[in-house]
DNA sequence: TATGGTTGTCTATATCAATAGACATTTTAA
DNA sequence: TTAAAATGTCTATTGATATAGACAACCATA
């Protein structure tokens, strides 16, 4: 028995599925950079190669790797060939101590968090469940951009007890950091309670935020955290570029 | 302070984007629906409305909603409007204790896993890593489909000590089940060690396995689970159709 | 310096995606 | 019975996508 799993061996990509050819390579390159298969070289296959083992015609392949250089993933030289410019993929672990800041800090050399947007608002239903609030009781929303080595990483929305935590938006804008912005306003240390992770179509928001292109996809996570007595203190909605981050579980 | 978050705005669909406008709207009434945006009535709202919400063409709106249809989402009534059929989103819970049948086991009627093919093998040093073996060991391969009522929800690709789990393949024949397999040889209990989480876009294996259309969005879930002296006993590759389930982690 | 391998540019053609308008068909409700 | 509102079908046109071929420009190396 054999024939299933690992090999190509399929037609690589389709064609009238609304998704188009040069597109669907872009992403299949993209994917193959960021699990290392062009690491011995350095460079992506010559774009003659790449036409043929995608069954498409060169001209196909060539839009693919101009939308790839857009990004600034890989950069074409002419006569040499196309180098391949950045791979990462930051890993977000997904423990008790969740902290986005610490949690890619040695695997970036900036980290940013910037702070888009505030407003102090009533809880919904959903997030009054999600705080153990009564709805309509006040929270604070805060839009946020988590930045590494000043590439977009994720865009999160967070809410939080507004009696408990008047000055969190200042605060988060100060240390670009919601720990630091815990801190700064009396609480030390918190867990994160529960996660759920989903995935989705970018939107047109979540493009710009991101510099994203259509069809991109978002690892989304929903995350409560609470302090050390177990009283929610943040949710929070955060919506990761899936090609440039994956979540570690350690149970 | 307001304008950002939540609410639209911006343009909902691109052009020009490898991406045609017929899909990403396809996606975002996908989207919608599975977050229960038209609970109220059950339905779509009319394509006029979807085109003008969208700014496109009816037309364009009815390639989408064919799209839908296709997927048995949708069931378009003429005279009546689009009706939606099916919006559940299975949840799979990641703990120390993670098993798909009992995981979802509420959620559906029927859970079934099928065994796709079974090989025999040598481990690669990734594979040998995780099983804490030598490369070039033998493990067993199994290539496996899971099912929630007769609809797939994930393909997953599993290795095993050879010598400790032989037989492992007929044995999930069997019992449609990892847990069952597990009992059957000698195994009564095993915990999950640790998960990884990515998103990519489905290959077309995938896309042929679990009946999605190009654009679709896989939640890859690479798992080891260890005996209970932490003996690792299985590692995993898990793609599941995004868009039918979400991963809970609680901590 | 010559050659092979690579990316860059141009022209031409066929197919798919999107718009536009008109009208038919079906359901619901006045 | 009628009208309004919804989906279904058809024709026509425009722009984006994909193929095909030819050749120029550039780089590394023999």
């Amino acid at each position: 028995m054999a024939g299933r799993g690992g090999m190509a061996g399929l037609k690589q990509v389709q064609r009238q599925t609304g998704v188009a050819l040069w597109r669907q390579i872009a992403d299949r390159i993209r994917e193959a950079i960021s699990t290392g298969a062009y690491d011995e070289t350095g460079m992506v296959p010559p774009e003659t190669m790449l036409a043929l083992q995608f069954g498409v015609n060169r001209h196909t392949v060539r839009s693919a790797l101009a939308a790839l250089a857009q990004e600034g993933i890989v950069r074409a030289v002419q006569g040499r060939g196309t180098l391949i410019e950045r791979k990462e993929r930051l890993n977000f672990p997904i423990t008790r101590r969740t902290r986005f800041t610490a949690g890619i800090g040695d695997q970036a050399r900036e980290m940013r968090g910037l702070l888009l947007d505030e407003a102090k608002e009533e809880a919904s239903a959903e997030i009054a469940r999600w705080l153990g609030l009564k709805p309509g009781e006040q929270v604070i929303r805060l839009e946020t951009l988590r930045q590494a080595d000043k590439r977009p990483v994720s865009r999160a929305t967070s809410w939080f007890p507004a009696k408990r935590f008047a000055g969190i938006g200042a605060a988060y804008r100060a240390g670009e950091s919601i720990t630091k912005a815990f801190a700064e306003l009396g609480l030390p240390d918190y867990v994160r309670a529960t996660t759920e992770v989903t995935a989705a179509h970018a939107s047109a928001a979540d493009m710009a935020d991101l510099e994203l292109t259509p069809g991109a996809i978002l690892l989304i996570a929903k995350a409560m955290n609470t302090d050390l007595e177990g009283m929610p203190v943040q949710y929070s909605i955060s919506r990761f570029a899936a090609d440039r981050v994956q979540f570690t579980i350690e149970n």
